[in-house]
DNA sequence: ATAGTATTTAGGAAAATATCTAATAAGATT
DNA sequence: AATCTTATTAGATATTTTCCTAAATACTAT
């Protein structure tokens, strides 16, 4: 995930903002945090691992306790800040796209056909990424694309269809966008 | 909700960061967002209202289309300061209570028992609220109390034992904390 | 008025997240 | 080593959030 955005995601819960108000003020050990938050050890010890991968807070041992404090720089970072390190939204996109990709394929097969909109689209648009736009194919040619990487390409030729990133006219396929 | 949690959340999404990040470069309206999102207008528009609400973003009408602007005066905060404006964790406490109390009565009775452990502390101190902690109380005056709100007293005396906010000892009964 | 365009609301399904209990790990003390 | 104390992980359930479709609304222009 987007530093940035994991940054935000840690500060942005409820449970999660009093821990870190409560470790602007000293740094704190699991249990002291959960008996303030009326929450269990495990369900703090959580909060705090996501915290700490967004590198918000750091830990180090001492005796019994992992004490847990706040990093302070990061605290310095405005609003602004954020906007601008998201500078070009096509970069955002491509990363975003690559990450559907990843978590959908499996060694080149499509492992299930995704549920939402958003992400069949970016699954397709992916499966046809080298036929060039505007420009003739037969069923066969459409066909072959779509099993060398999933069975059904029935269905999923439907779905490109329904979705319109495919068109068909009489027995000719033309790819759009 | 706090106002600070809701800054927060309003931009601790990938979408709703994207399109904060569209919005401080230009103004722009519902579907063009949408598109560039590859997302629906309604969906849209969701996350336009959560930031709007949050203070974020505003709009106003130009012919067709709705323009949607950053509020460039929340951009200059910085994490520190949302820290710092939630100086008093008590009184986040207190709301939060005040939130669950709201959700589970309805009417001065118990709609539903909350499955979450919180909740449930939550919901029966506050049945509780009137009676003094380390005094003896008959079973006949806990039932009371409790049928008050809800009719299956045995169920949330047994309940209100488990979680440790009621004490028995022969026949007395003890209120905790 | 009426049709066209953009936005918003409502309701529900799917996905992500928070929380719990129980089990395990890690370090300190005896 | 054995035991105590705190922290973490795993697995299950509950809750919240996201996102869609369909319907309603708001405004513009013919």
């Amino acid at each position: 995930m987007d530093a940035t955005l994991e940054l935000l995601k840690a500060l942005a819960d409820q449970n999660r903002l009093a821990i870190a108000a409560m470790l602007y003020r000293e740094e704190c050990y699991v249990e002291l945090l959960a008996s303030r938050l009326n929450l269990t050890s495990a369900t703090t010890c959580h909060h705090l691992k996501k915290m700490e991968e967004a590198g918000l807070v750091t830990c180090r041992r001492t005796q019994f306790y992992q004490m847990y404090s706040l990093n302070r720089d990061v605290l310095s970072l405005t609003l602004e800040a954020f906007l601008q390190a998201d500078p070009d939204t096509r970069d955002a996109d491509r990363k975003y796209r690559d990450e559907i990709i990843g978590s959908f394929f499996r060694s080149g097969r499509l492992t299930t056909i995704p549920a939402q909109r958003k992400k069949r689209e970016v699954i397709f648009a992916h499966i046809l990424r080298d036929l060039k736009p505007a420009t003739p194919y037969t069923e066969k040619e459409i066909n072959e694309v779509i099993l060398a990487c999933h069975e059904d390409y029935c269905l999923i030729r439907r779905e490109m269809i329904a979705c319109g990133l495919l068109r068909r006219d009489r027995d000719t396929y033309y790819v759009l966008r």
